[in-house]
RNA sequence: GGGACCGUAGCUCAGAUGGAUAGAGCAUCUGCCUUCUAAGCAGAGGGUCGCAGGUUCGAGUCCUGCCGGUCCUACCA
């Protein structure tokens, strides 16, 4: 509501100076910071001042006098050195929330997009710093589809590479154990942290046994042909590892469309189509001669602003080996081609699984299956959720589009890049992991799944949910088993998604234990908690065995207008009414960072005003009346974020 | 060497398109539970926004230089 009245702000002003005096400037709509200037301030005049040779102040009195009148608008003011500060009409703009005004989502338009995310090797259990990515990746689909566009998620699973090997490699040659063996231990629980140990190991037994490396390269030959007994393990590892990922996310709430995998990339020949593409376009040359020699070579010039080109080879980035074989940039080129539709090949699909709510996710296969599967790929926008450190591969990726001519789609390939999950040394040594003098004054340490340093996934939410459950307990000892933990269990979703969204993408997080556990002050229970009061007023007003009012008979704009003249009323219905515009500006920077903290201060808007004002002993039938609406109306607004924007549960009670 | 990002309160972080008195949380201190649950509320202290210039009506925000930190710059994925 509130989006939609600043939208038509802007442009009934646009129009307003473009007739009156000729002029096209952008307008500009600012929140005040303080309260007191209304709700909303147009600097226009400053940006006149240069072109009409005025005082800013003197054309800010010019215009607050020309202007029409604005339906919904109660005042306009000159104020400050030339401010045009905006009041709405309290009365008239809650009756239109209460009607459901202007509440309509934007338009759809626009094509298909594609969100990758999380893309973990699946060679270990997932740690933080995969989390991080699934949860940004979740919350920003969640964000695209709140308003209104159409989103694939796509989970790319590299089943063929360095990773799986080593693990393979751990199976087969440090602990001769045949397929029976491992599909024994897959039947186990907990098969990820098995492996998770094992890479460790297997990584650590190369340094002291640099031959070693060798069982690498056989294994890696094995799977990419597909033969033989270490690519059997290679995919039963990789595709039970992928169903202990899938397990993990869904705890959270986050789940796919389709899983496009490397091995299909390889045998459906989407590199051979692609390879073509890129030397019939010239967007890839051989060398002759140098480092490089006998590679197949992108120019630096296409993906960096400084190279001219005329550098010669060696900062070209290698696309194919001399050996003949592609490199992983090669391989996401092709991906990327086929996520817009421009390859002109596809996967062949099969169920994977079927989620509790009835959604299906679906894997890539090289063979047809009988099921229909829905057209995935050949999307309008691309964005791939990857951290930072891999900024120069996907230039690379992005570059190859447009060496190919397809600058459209380069334009549309976006890298959602955030930073990575470090560990703060107070939580290294609380985990027992040793560190050396360096890493002590550091301000955090990386975690690293080949030294099996980090944090488990599964691990912290186990901690949430024990710490959540505790607290549960202790408020209420009454309810069954079985209820307290599964709010303990929303509890722990919401502390820790909120805690991976609360810092904007391009901070390091150095993860702190007790400040992931903590549930208080700015953390997802807290804004749970809002709500949940919200809720227990309902609830006792229910228990008292009355009925909510019919608020549009009882609250008509005169009532709204007495009720609003209180500032603090003012002020929670005008924030709760700002969602839309929490999250178009939250899309706009890309930035799911933004819509937590609306939903925090939301909370801490609410919170204050539920402390001051006790609803139902409200004496005053109208006031209780609107105080009740205004419960409602935040409730409303809250969850909404919260679950279907943040991916946030609401637990019944806390 | 080249590229990218970062430096804001004791700590961890917000400050979109330059705008009015730079904000949260944590930590510290002081109050508030017989009330719709205190996972809460109210208040206090705490800042030369790394440093120096520049651009203009106006700079934490834009430009230049310096200082400090991190990541990338593989025929690994």
């Amino acid at each position: 509501m509130f989006h939609y009245i600043e939208e038509q702000l802007r442009q009934s002003f646009a129009a307003f100076l473009s007739s009156t005096y000729g002029v096209d400037v952008p307008v500009v709509v600012e929140q005040p910071k303080q309260t007191s200037f209304g709700e909303f301030a147009l600097p226009v005049a400053f940006a006149l001042a240069r072109q009409l040779r005025k005082a800013p102040r003197a054309i800010a009195e010019e215009l607050a006098a020309k202007l029409p009148p604005n339906p919904g608008v109660a005042s306009v003011e000159v104020a400050g050195n030339g401010y045009l500060n905006v009041r709405l009409d309290r009365g008239l703009y809650a009756a239109a929330l209460l009607s459901g005004e202007g509440s309509s989502p934007a338009g759809a338009a626009a094509g298909k997009v594609i969100v990758e995310h999380t893309n973990i090797n699946p060679n270990k259990a997932a740690h933080i710093g995969h989390l991080r990515n699934s949860v940004l990746g979740d919350t920003f689909v969640r964000m695209l589809r709140a308003s209104g566009r159409p989103v694939e998620v796509q989970n790319y699973i590299d089943n063929t590479g360095v990773q799986v090997a080593d693990v393979v490699v751990g199976f087969h040659y440090l602990e001769q154990k045949s397929p029976a063996d491992v599909a024994a231990l897959i039947s186990q629980p907990r098969f990820d942290y098995y492996c998770w140990d094992l890479y460790a190991r297997t990584s650590q037994y190369y340094t002291t046994n640099p031959d070693a490396i060798q069982w690498r390269r056989d294994t890696l030959h094995a799977i990419e042909h597909g033969e033989g007994v270490l690519a059997e393990l290679g995919h039963l590892i990789a595709d039970a590892i992928v169903e202990c990922h899938l397990d993990t996310m869904l705890r959270l709430g986050i789940v796919y469309d389709v899983l496009p995998r490397e091995s299909e990339i390889l045998h459906l020949k989407f590199w051979a189509r692609a390879f073509e593409q890129l030397k019939e376009r010239q967007a890839v040359y051989f060398v002759d001669e140098g480092k490089n020699q006998g590679c197949w070579v992108m120019a630096a010039s296409h993906f960096r602003d400084s190279a001219t080109g005329e550098e010669g080879d060696d900062d070209a980035k290698v696309i194919v080996r001399s050996n003949g074989t592609v490199t992983y940039v090669g391989k996401d080129i092709a991906y990327q081609m086929w996520k817009f539709g421009l390859l002109g090949l596809d996967f062949h699909y099969k169920p994977l699984r079927t989620y509790p709510d009835g959604h299906e996710a679906w894997v890539a296969t090289d063979e047809p299956c009988e099921l229909p599967a829905p057209a995935f790929g050949g999307g309008a926008e691309v964005y791939n959720v990857i951290d930072s450190r891999q900024s120069y591969l996907q230039d690379v990726v992005v570059a190859g589009l447009r060496a190919l001519g397809y600058a459209s789609q380069a334009d549309h390939s976006i890298h959602f890049s955030y930073e990575m999950v470090a560990l703060s040394p107070r939580t290294c040594i609380e985990l027992g992991i040793a560190l050396s003098e360096e890493d002590r004054k550091r301000p955090y340490v990386e975690v690293s799944g080949r030294k099996g340093l980090g944090v488990k996934a599964d691990d912290l939410i186990d901690k949430l949910i024990e710490k959540a459950k505790a607290e549960v307990d202790s408020r209420h000892p009454a309810k069954p088993e079985e209820e307290r933990l599964r709010i303990a269990t929303q509890i722990a979703i919401g502390a820790l998604r909120y805690f991976l969204l609360k810092f904007t993408r391009n901070t390091v997080i150095a993860f702190d234990l007790q400040e992931a556990l903590s549930f208080e002050g700015e953390t997802g229970p807290y804004v749970q908690y809002a709500a949940v009061r919200a809720r227990n007023i309902l609830r006792k007003l229910a228990e008292r065995g009355e009925t909510l009012p019919e608020f549009s008979a009882a609250l008509d704009s005169a009532a709204m207008h007495r009720q609003l003249q209180a500032e603090d009323f003012w002020q929670l219905l005008l924030a709760a009414s700002k969602s839309g515009t929490a999250l178009a500006s939250a899309l706009s920077a890309g930035e799911p960072s933004h819509m937590a903290r609306y939903a925090f201060q939301l909370a801490q808007a609410f919170n204050a005003f539920y402390h001051d004002y006790p609803i139902l002993a409200e004496e005053n039938p109208e006031k209780r009346t609107f105080l009740l609406w205004l419960a409602v109306y935040f409730k409303e607004q809250l969850e909404r974020t919260l679950e279907q924007v943040l991916g946030i549960p609401v637990p019944e009670y806390m």
